[in-house]
DNA sequence: AGCTCTTATGAATCATTGA
DNA sequence: GTCAATGATTCATAAGAGC
C-alpha cells in the first residue's frame, strides 16, 4: 500500500504551482478569497478586478489539471451598494474563454446561515459551487455519493426536527409528510445537484468555514484513491483533511503562514509531508 | 370592497404591453420559455439569440414597472453540448446595462424534481429566481411570508442565559443578545432566500411546471392587495390563478391561444374580465 | 449511553456617525 | 461629498455539560 502525501507549502499559487507539471492534478477544489470579505485578514481582492486577479492563477490550474480532471469552484457574490456585484457572472464567462468547460452548478445549501435582517433582502442562504472542466470527458463516480435511503430519511428526520415538518408543510400544501412514505423501502439514490450542509461554527481562528463535508463530497465523486487534490487557497486545511481520511494525495497552498500552520496541525505529522 | 380584475390576452407581450401607461405595474414575475425548451409549444428561441429577443421585451417590462415595483425572472439554462450554456448570465449583464438593478438571486430548490440519471451529471433540482428593480427603494413586505420559527426558541426563551445580556463578540464582530428582549413572543423566523417547494404534477397539458406556491409567495412579499401584477409569458395561467386568490388585480398574456383559454377556464367567469 | 439543557458563534448587510 | 468605522439586527447548528 502506498504513502498519502499531503504537502502543504505557504505562497502565492501562482507562483506554487510553476514547480508543478501539466495534467498533474485529479481535482482542483477551492474556496478562494471572495471579493474584500476577509479584508483585515487575505489583503482583500476589490470586485472590480477580481477576475484579472483570477486568471492568471486559473491558468495555472487549467495547465496543472489532468484531462480527466475537475475544477470546483466555491463562491458567491457580495452585495455591493444594494445589488448583487457580477464579478462571479464575469469570472464564469472569463474561464470559458480561457478554455473550461463550464460542466454544472451545484447550490450549496447553507442551512445555518448567518442571521440578520435588513429592509430590502432576506438571509444569504446559499453560495455556488461551480464545476469546470478541460473535456467533456472527466472522471465521475456517481455511486460514492449515494445517499442510503432508509438512514437518509431517519436522520434527516432527526436533524430536522418536527419544526421543519411543520415548516415544510406549511409552506406547500404538499410536500414533507406525503412523500416520507415514498423513501421508505427504496435502498440508495442519486443525489441532486443541491447540497444541503451547515456551516461548521466550530473554527475559531479562520473566518471562512468550509465544512469538511463539503471537499469530501467532491472529493469522493470525482476522484478515486491515491488520486491527487489540489487546494491553491486552502486556508486552514480542511480540503487537506479531508483528501487526507479519503486516502487521496494532496496539495494545499495559501500565502497565510499562520493557515498552513493550522493546516500542518491537522494532519499527523508521520503522514504528512512538509517543504 | 373593489372588484378585482384578471386580465388574459393573447399575443406577444411586446405588443400587447404597448397599449399599457408608464409605471402601472407593482409586481412583474414570470417564467419565460426557456430557451429551445419548448420548442413545439412556443416556437423556441435558440439560445444564441436569447438576449437579444428578451430586451426589447424587458424594455416595456422597465417601463410599465413602478419605480417601486419589483421584476422576477424565474428562469434555469439549459444543458447545451455537455456545458451549462451563459445566455442566462449573458441576459442579466444586458440587463443591467438595460436599467435593471440585480437586487437578488433566489434559488428555488425543487424537492421532488423530474427523475433520471446521466453519465456526468445529477438532476438539477434547482432554478434561480433573479430579482430586478428600477430603483433601491422597493416595496417589501417581509411580514407576510414568515414561518414557523425552530423549537429552540422556545426552550431558549425559558432561560435567559448571562452570556445572552452581554455577548462575547467574535473577532468578526457579529453580535448576537444584544436586545433579547425582542424575542419575547416571537413563534416566527424570516425566510433566507432558498425556497424549498416541490413542483407541481397535476399540470400536464403546461409543459412548464411553475408551481402557485412560487408567485403566490412573491405576490406576498412583493405586493399589497388591489395591487397589479403582469405575467407576460402566463402560460396556463399559474399566476393570474394566484393573484385573484390574493386579491391583486392582474394581467396575464402569452402568444399560445390554448394556454389563454386554459388560464381563462381557471378564474372565475364573474370575477375576471377578458378582452 | 442517550437524553435535555446551555452556550458559542458564523464568507452578512444596512443605517448611522465621524473624519 | 465621499469614505471608513461602528452599531443593530437576526437564526440554526453543534459541542459540551449535566443527569
Amino acid at each position: 500500500m502506498k504513502t498519502i502525501e499531503t504537502v502543504l507549502k505557504c505562497g502565492d499559487c501562482l507562483e506554487i504551482l510553476q514547480e508543478y507539471p501539466d495534467n498533474f492534478f485529479d481535482l482542483i477544489i477551492t474556496s478562494p478569497p471572495y471579493a474584500d470579505c476577509r479584508e483585515k485578514t487575505y489583503g482583500g481582492i476589490d470586485p472590480d478586478v477580481y477576475v484579472e486577479w483570477f486568471l492568471p492563477r486559473s491558468e495555472q490550474f487549467l495547465r496543472t489539471l489532468k484531462p480527466s480532471g475537475t475544477f470546483i469552484l466555491n463562491i458567491k457574490e457580495r452585495v455591493v451598494n444594494g445589488e448583487r456585484h457580477t464579478y462571479v457572472l464575469e469570472l464564469i464567462l472569463a474561464l470559458k474563454k480561457q478554455g473550461w468547460l463550464w460542466t454544472e452548478e451545484f447550490i450549496w445549501h447553507k442551512k445555518n446561515c448567518h442571521p440578520g435582517k435588513w429592509p430590502n433582502r432576506f438571509r444569504d442562504a446559499w453560495e455556488r459551487c461551480l464545476q469546470f472542466n478541460k473535456s467533456k470527458k472527466f472522471k465521475m463516480f456517481q455511486e460514492a455519493v449515494m445517499v442510503p435511503m432508509g438512514d437518509w430519511a431517519k436522520t434527516r428526520l432527526k436533524n430536522l426536527g418536527q419544526n421543519d415538518i411543520i415548516r415544510f408543510n406549511s409552506r406547500v400544501g404538499s410536500g414533507f409528510g406525503k412523500n416520507i412514505s415514498n423513501w421508505l423501502g427504496r435502498d440508495k439514490a442519486y443525489p441532486s445537484n443541491v447540497l444541503h450542509l451547515a456551516t461548521e461554527t466550530s473554527n475559531k481562528n479562520h473566518s471562512a468555514t468550509f465544512p469538511r463535508a463539503l471537499p469530501e463530497w467532491f472529493i469522493k465523486l470525482f476522484t478515486e484513491e491515491g488520486d491527487w487534490v489540489l487546494d491553491p487557497f486552502v486556508g486552514c486545511g480542511t480540503t487537506s483533511e479531508a483528501a487526507f481520511g479519503l486516502n487521496r494525495n494532496s496539495v494545499g497552498i495559501d500565502i497565510i503562514p499562520e493557515y498552513i500552520e493550522m493546516a500542518q496541525d491537522k494532519v499527523k505529522p508521520k503522514d504528512a509531508v512538509f517543504f
